[in-house]
DNA sequence: CTTGACCCTCCAGTGACTGGAACCCCTATC
DNA sequence: GATAGGGGTTCCAGTCACTGGAGGGTCAAG
């Protein structure tokens, strides 16, 4: 197989693979001519990778897990600290942003939108709350 | 003010400060010493980039609320547009998340986690399952 | 005079790609 | 044999918003 064929079945950009490739991840054997050649394996992993990254996992830890994949006396307790810690950094991160885009409602449905200077978004913006009014 | 006694005022850290110079949020004045001097406007300024900053603006998005603050004849409507837009982009994202966090903590869910190989979570991520599957 | 807290500039690195230039390879067609 | 096209290759630069660090200048206190 080369690059298309394995960008094809994987979804990846030919441009990812070969990242994936400089960084390690894979290592496609080469042709006379120069031309990565991708075993069923390869493609396999580069399948679990863009799953793997599909669910938000760093490449480092898209690393991980693939060794562990490979690694056929692995704990599951490993692979499962990696997504347990993965997965609260998500929920953080929701938290973040679900916070953020409370405010921001509150921010729109005030602003009246029209051709007036007169702005609640900007007011907020610009308007210094003190510690009190963050934390609390 | 010198850019300590800024970065005290507003919370952010004098490097970030000194990028906000760099591509001109800020233009601070110059003491004979080189250091940067800021006036009043120039904290009230970077006050109000850091808010936007933690509401998720982008650097740009930063640089046309700061002009349309400046800017005496502005529309609301233009704010409320940038606002708006970023909001949605919020929510895109919380979305994914949320389908992100609800896989992974099926996937947490069902690992026992012990000294055993078999694991669902690489067993999920090494599986190819369909479009169909995909979609439904 | 030295110490330590400031301040300065410039360069490199982050994560995970992505775009583009400049080039080679292979097949088909005229 | 020339040409067109659709592959493939490498290498470099850019993204975003900082952040870290080296190597140095400035200033007030003791």
């Amino acid at each position: 197989m080369n690059i298309g064929d394995v960008s094809h079945l994987t979804g990846l950009p030919a441009k990812t693979i070969r990242y994936y490739e400089e960084i390690g991840l894979v290592r496609p054997a080469r042709d006379a001519n120069g031309y990565r050649v991708f075993c069923d394996t390869d493609a396999h992993k580069l399948a679990f990778l863009g799953r793997s990254r599909a669910l938000g996992f760093s490449i480092e830890d898209c690393r991980t897990l693939l060794a562990l994949y490979e690694d056929d006396d692995r704990a599951s307790a490993d692979v499962k600290r990696v997504a347990t810690e993965h997965l609260h950094q998500i929920e953080d991160k929701i938290a973040q942003l679900q916070a953020m885009r409370d405010t921001l409602n509150e921010l729109v449905r005030t602003c009246a939108g029209d051709n007036r200077p007169d702005c609640p978004i900007l007011k907020d913006l610009s308007q210094d709350r003190g510690e009190a009014a963050r934390k609390g």
